[in-house]
DNA sequence: ACAAAATAGTTCGATGTCGAACATTAATAT
DNA sequence: ATATTAATGTTCGACATCGAACTATTTTGT
């Protein structure tokens, strides 16, 4: 393998390091304060999809249940979310945004476009895609 | 925005998970147990740079140097490095691999490669290029 | 019908990471 | 020469994250 591409994982981590530096600096810039990014995608995913158990928020942030457990701990604290055991099946959880939640809509779908829109400043859609494609390619490749 | 690029945030912190992941396993397929990525970026940096300073380490990780004395902590503990204070400078501590250390050199160096060739696997060289040189725009966009 | 297995969440202890405050030593300024 | 500032590293408290063990509930197998 070229050594020109030895630097490839050390280049993904520093984007994503700088990715959740922009996300956390402009969500504080609009207000809201110390929360991270994960919670971040716990918010965004239940305002994409609505009310949802604890499992299918673990699956779909990509982290483990019990880290789900005080991620949504801390989010209920703030008032942002609410638990409320299912009815029919009384294992399950169900998360659903409070009103102080809702509020967040507009902010977070903002900065949302904001970053893509830093993330690809000057890029052909050649480029674009190029990278897009690439990545995809090698999430394949990793999985 | 063009809603298709959306994923890329996410897509690249899959990639970086599957990397962690990869080095992980494979350090401890090689008998390297208990390590975290970031005492692998501190022996290898020591491996190709030689001895050098706490603050040194830290810029070239990434990480702060609170986060550095932890980690060199555990790397004394397991024996892969040592801390000696530099006689000209007292403030300055200087790392360096113990013999046990450097016996971790071709395994490491092993795994790189090995990572790097999972990663472009079926690539061609111009997609590795478009895919590198995309990586280094997001970066200087987000930087 | 009832035991066994599966599913959903939580608790606990450990660890990597950070910010803030601190101690120590060296460099600079006046 | 001495006071101020800068540089290096550590300590402390907080938090996101995980694995393992656990509880509670539901589903499955026989």
């Amino acid at each position: 393998m070229d050594k020109k591409y030895g630097y490839f994982i050390a280049l993904n981590a520093r984007v994503r390091e700088k990715a959740n530096e922009f996300i956390i600096r402009e969500t504080e810039r609009l207000g809201v304060v110390g929360l991270a990014p994960s919670h971040g995608d716990i918010l965004i995913n239940l305002m994409l999809k609505g009310p949802m158990k604890m499992k299918d928020l673990a699956d779909l942030i990509h982290r483990k249940k019990n880290t789900v457990t005080t991620l949504v701990e801390k989010l209920i604290v703030l008032d942002y979310v609410e638990k409320l055991t299912d009815e029919k099946d009384n294992r399950i959880k169900m998360i659903s945004l409070t009103n102080k939640g809702k509020s967040l809509e507009e902010i977070f779908f903002t900065i949302s476009e904001n970053l893509i829109t830093t993330v690809f400043k000057d890029m052909t859609d050649e480029e674009k895609n190029s990278v897009m494609n690439g990545m995809k390619k090698i999430y394949e490749n990793l999985k």
